[in-house]
RNA sequence: GAGACAUUGGUGUAACGGUUAGCACAGCAGUUUGUGGAACUGCUAGCAGGGGUUCGAUUCCCCUAUGUCUCCCCA
C-alpha cells in the first residue's frame, strides 16, 4: 500500500457564460441552419460571414458610446502591434462595414445579407443569456420603403413557422428619426421632470441618461405616470408617421400578426423609425393588458398558426425528442429583435443610405424547440452493427466497411473490443437490426455471419453476397 | 455592477458536527473459453475551491468560483 496521494490536476470547465453544444443537441442547430438557409436564400438574402473581431472603433461608432453594450459589455483587447480590437457584440455593424469595404455600394440595391454566427457580450449570465451567443440575422441595405421592414418581419415569421414554432408575437413600434426623436425626448423630459420625486431610483437615473426607458419601468409608481405621458407615436414627424402606417398596412396585408407596443424602445443608438421584437408570449410582462383597456394599443390577435407540416425527406428518420425543459419556463422570452437604422451607414463613413435588419437568438430557438417537443430529423438510425473477432477479423474489417460505405449502409462498430459478447451487447444497445459477425473462420472462408437481432437467427453467407442480402433484409 | 438562493461520483439523489459518505442509472469486467436483450457478482468514480470555528467539518461561519432567479440590460 503506497502512501502516495494522487495529485489531482486542476480541472477545467467552460468559461462563465459559455456552453458546449453537445452531440445530442446538434440536430436542433442543424435544423435551424438548414431552414434558415432555405428560407433566406429563397428571399434572395446572401450569406455573409464577417470576422469574429473588429476594430473597437467600429462598434463604438456604430452602437453608440452611451449604450450598455459599448460601456460595459465588450470584450476588447489590444494586440502587440497596438491595434484595439473587440470580439463582435452584434452583427449589424460588421455587415455594414463589409458592405462598404467590399464595394457592394455598386451593386443593384437593396443589398440583402444574412449571417449566422456567434457574438460576445460580457454580461452576467442567466438562463438563456450567454457571454457567447449565437445569432442569425438579416440586413437589407439601401431601401427606405416600409415594405422592406415588413419583409424582414415576414421572412422571420416564415422562418419561425417553417421551424415549427406555433406561436410567436411581433411587437412593433416606431422610434422616429433624428428629426422627431429629440423633440419627443424633450417632451418626455418636460413631463417627467416635475414628477421625478415620485419615480423609482432607476428611473431618476434614466431621466438623465435615457428617458425613453422610463416607459419600460415595471415599478408601479412609475407606471402610473405613464398613462398621461406623451406618446412617441404622437410626436412622430409626418414622414415617420407615414412610414410607420405604411409598415402596418404591409403587415396587415401579409397577414402577419403583430402587437403595436408604443412603449417598445431599443437599446442601441442606431435605430430609427421601425423597431420590433419577437416574443413567445402575447402578454409580455403583463405590460399590454392594462394598455389595451385604455385603447392605447391596437392589438392584432394572431390566428392560431397551424403547426407547419414538415415534409420528411426520404430516408431521413425522425428522431424521438424527449421533452427536457418545462414549457412554462419559456414564457415571455424574446426570440429576436431588430429595426431600421437609416443613419448607420453614413455614421460609418458611407454615403447616407437607409437600411433595416434584425436578428434571432439561436440558443433561445433551440430551447423553445425543445420545450415544445418539436421533432427534428436526426442522424439516420444505425441499422447494421459489425462484430469482429480475433486478429483476422479485425484486419479484414476496413475492407468490409468500405464496401458497406460505398453502398450507403451505415454501420456501427467497436473495433477495440475483443469479446463477441460485449460487441453484441453494444449492437443491441445501438438498436441495430442486423449484426455482421466476422471471425477467424469466416475471414479465411471469405464468408460472414449475418444475424437478425430481433429473432437471433443467423446464417453464414459468402462475403460476395453480403451487400445483396443486407439490402434485401434492410428493406423489411 | 447590485441582491437572493443553490453546489455531494459521469447523471439523478440520500444522510450526517465523529459513517468504510448510502442508493439508483450509466460505464467497465466477469458468471467456463466465438454470440446481445434478463439476472447476479465485482470494479471505477463524489462532499466545487480556499480559509476559519472545533478535539474533530461534507455538515457551522467567511471568501472565491460556477449555476439559477431578481435588478440592470438584452438575443
Amino acid at each position: 500500500m503506497g502512501r502516495h496521494r494522487k495529485i489531482k490536476p486542476k480541472s477545467f470547465s467552460s468559461p462563465k457564460g459559455t456552453h458546449d453544444i453537445l452531440p445530442q443537441d446538434q440536430k436542433y442547430w442543424e435544423r435551424i441552419r438548414s431552414v434558415s438557409k432555405n428560407v433566406f436564400s429563397y428571399y434572395n438574402f446572401l450569406r455573409i460571414d464577417t470576422p469574429h473581431f473588429e476594430e473597437t472603433g467600429l462598434f463604438v461608432q456604430a452602437v453608440g458610446t452611451q449604450t450598455d453594450i459599448v460601456e460595459k459589455q465588450m470584450y476588447s483587447f489590444q494586440t502587440e502591434g497596438g491595434d484595439d480590437l473587440t470580439l463582435r457584440p452584434e452583427g449589424t455593424a460588421s455587415v455594414v462595414r463589409a458592405y462598404l469595404q467590399n464595394g457592394f455600394v455598386a451593386e443593384p440595391h437593396p443589398v440583402k445579407f444574412y449571417y449566422i454566427g456567434s457574438f460576445f457580450r460580457h454580461e452576467s449570465p442567466q438562463r438563456l443569456r450567454f457571454r457567447e451567443l449565437n445569432q442569425i440575422g438579416l440586413e437589407i441595405i439601401g431601401d427606405e420603403n416600409a415594405v422592406v421592414d415588413a419583409e424582414i418581419i415576414h421572412v422571420f415569421s416564415v422562418f419561425l413557422r417553417e421551424l415549427g414554432i406555433p406561436e410567436f408575437y411581433f411587437h412593433v413600434n416606431s422610434v422616429g428619426c433624428s428629426d422627431c426623436r429629440p423633440q419627443y425626448r424633450s417632451q418626455l423630459l418636460q413631463y417627467y421632470r416635475p414628477k421625478a420625486k415620485g419615480l423609482c431610483r432607476d428611473c431618476k437615473r434614466r431621466l438623465k441618461q435615457n428617458p425613453l426607458r422610463i416607459l419600460d419601468c415595471k415599478e408601479e409608481k412609475c407606471r402610473i405616470f405613464k398613462k398621461n405621458a406623451p406618446q412617441l407615436l404622437d410626436s412622430l414627424c409626418e414622414a415617420c408617421k407615414k412610414h410607420f402606417t405604411s409598415l402596418l398596412e404591409f403587415l396587415d396585408e401579409a397577414g402577419i400578426p403583430y402587437i403595436l407596443n408604443p412603449y417598445l424602445v431599443r437599446g442601441l443608438d442606431y435605430y430609427t423609425r421601425t423597431v420590433f421584437e419577437i416574443f413567445t408570449d402575447s402578454d409580455w410582462a403583463g405590460e399590454l393588458e392594462s394598455e389595451k383597456e385604455k385603447g392605447a394599443v391596437l392589438e392584432k390577435v394572431p390566428e392560431k398558426i397551424e403547426e407547419a407540416e414538415k415534409p420528411i425527406v426520404e430516408g431521413e428518420v425522425i428522431a424521438e425528442v424527449k421533452i427536457e425543459e418545462k414549457p412554462k419556463a419559456l414564457k415571455g422570452i424574446a426570440l429576436g429583435s431588430g429595426g431600421r437604422y437609416d443613419n448607420l451607414i453614413s455614421l460609418l463613413g458611407g454615403r447616407a443610405e437607409p437600411a433595416v435588419g434584425g436578428a434571432l437568438g439561436m440558443e433561445r430557438l433551440v430551447a423553445l424547440m425543445k420545450s415544445l417537443g418539436l421533432k427534428v430529423p436526426g442522424e439516420p438510425k444505425q441499422r447494421v452493427y459489425f462484430v469482429q473477432l480475433g486478429d483476422m477479423g479485425k484486419k479484414k474489417s476496413f475492407k468490409i466497411f468500405e464496401e458497406l460505405r460505398k453502398n450507403g449502409i451505415a454501420v456501427g462498430e467497436s473495433l477495440g473490443r475483443d469479446s463477441v459478447k460485449s460487441q453484441l451487447k453494444l449492437a443491441d444497445k445501438s438498436g441495430s437490426d442486423i449484426s455482421l459477425i466476422l471471425g477467424q473462420k469466416e475471414a479465411i472462408d471469405e464468408t460472414i455471419i449475418i444475424r437478425e437481432m430481433s429473432s437471433g437467427i443467423q446464417e453464414v453467407i459468402p462475403q460476395s453476397k453480403m451487400i445483396e442480402i443486407l439490402k434485401k433484409k434492410l428493406k423489411k
